[in-house]
DNA sequence: TGCGTATAGTTTAGTACTGAAGTCTTCAGC
DNA sequence: GCTGAAGACTTCAGTACTAAACTATACGCA
């Protein structure tokens, strides 16, 4: 990765355009450096939630499971299926997931006795306490990535990702979005 | 999900932001609107090139592979540890990738005679073309995404990106970044 | 030359996922 | 109220990953 310190690209980012632009010089470089900055971004902004996580004592798998249940409202009950719908899962990973979480106290599962076809995961008070730490440490780690950008450069920015998720969502229509992020 | 009509969100990102005004209203919605956008966005684009890189005959983790090794530029060469290093993976999970990737004919596998320890895994003439096709595919996907922002708003929208990007390689230095995207 | 340590990569054991097969509950039709 | 089909979830078999143990080569130094 040694370079002539004159032409040295001062990130990785750069490097990778920079190979980009060489390898194939008729690709349009605006388009590629949005795109590579984007999945940087997503990576980086990925461990370091995993980071936060671990240190809180639970994993990613189960951060999303407790997301999906606040994100559906009170009384903060799903079903396996609406779940792994949600997740972008198959049922059987959320059968896997639901009895971790059972086993550590976040959520309950149970049988709907209107319907003993459904099952209830349900989130405990511990998920909920579990979710609020969490989310709490996520924004305060999201306002500090945001803290250079004016009000104005945040709404281009809002602004922009929307357009393009607008455009990917009519172009590939059924690709059901997890709730992320 | 069913909602009033009146209210009821244009899409499941909207949905996402609602529920978090209302579970989490101390939360800055401008910073939570463009980590959500940036999340889903990042994920419907995976599924997107999963299904290219499906119907092109490799698989995602065969892709990202032929990728970093082109990015290295000619020979197109690297050992198991350096791409190790740019995927984010270890090197065991390499040596299977690579396993796999030589049954396809992709690269070869062979040891660096000047120094036995040393494996060099070298793209083929096959790989670099699948990357070649592989590309162009993805270049026209890319520019219809961007196609409605005009040349200052995809400035904007790329400046944003590479200042959050700056900020979290600041925030978590020892994240090294994985070659996405 | 020969020993100890470091380095590069592979193998092994264990985890989380997927797709497909299987189980249990409900419901419609007779 | 029995039977067959449909639906919701779980179990099973297989895949890709990680961490840790292992193997083989190279290097420093007496």
């Amino acid at each position: 990765m040694e370079q002539d310190p004159a032409t040295d690209p001062v990130s990785e980012l750069e490097t990778h355009l920079a190979a980009f632009q060489r390898e194939f010089p008729e690709i349009d470089p605006q388009v590629e450096a949005i795109v590579a900055a984007l999945f940087r971004l997503h990576r980086r902004m990925d461990v370091a939630y995993g980071r936060q996580l671990t240190a809180l004592g639970i994993s990613n798998a189960e951060w999303e499971v407790l997301r999906t249940l606040v994100v559906a409202g009170r009384p903060y009950r799903l079903g396996p299926g609406e779940l792994a719908r949600s997740l972008g899962l198959t049922a059987a990973a959320v059968t896997h997931r639901v009895d971790r979480m059972v086993t550590d106290g976040l959520v309950t599962r149970s049988r709907d006795e209107n319907n003993r076809v459904r099952v209830i995961i349900e989130l405990t008070d511990a998920g909920r306490e579990m979710w609020d730490l969490v989310v709490r440490e996520a924004a305060r780690f999201e306002a500090g990535l945001l803290q250079d950008l004016g009000s104005g450069e945040r709404a281009a920015l809002a602004d922009g990702l929307r357009r393009m998720l607008e455009r990917v969502e009519e172009t590939q229509p059924d690709a059901a979005g997890r709730t992320e992020g």
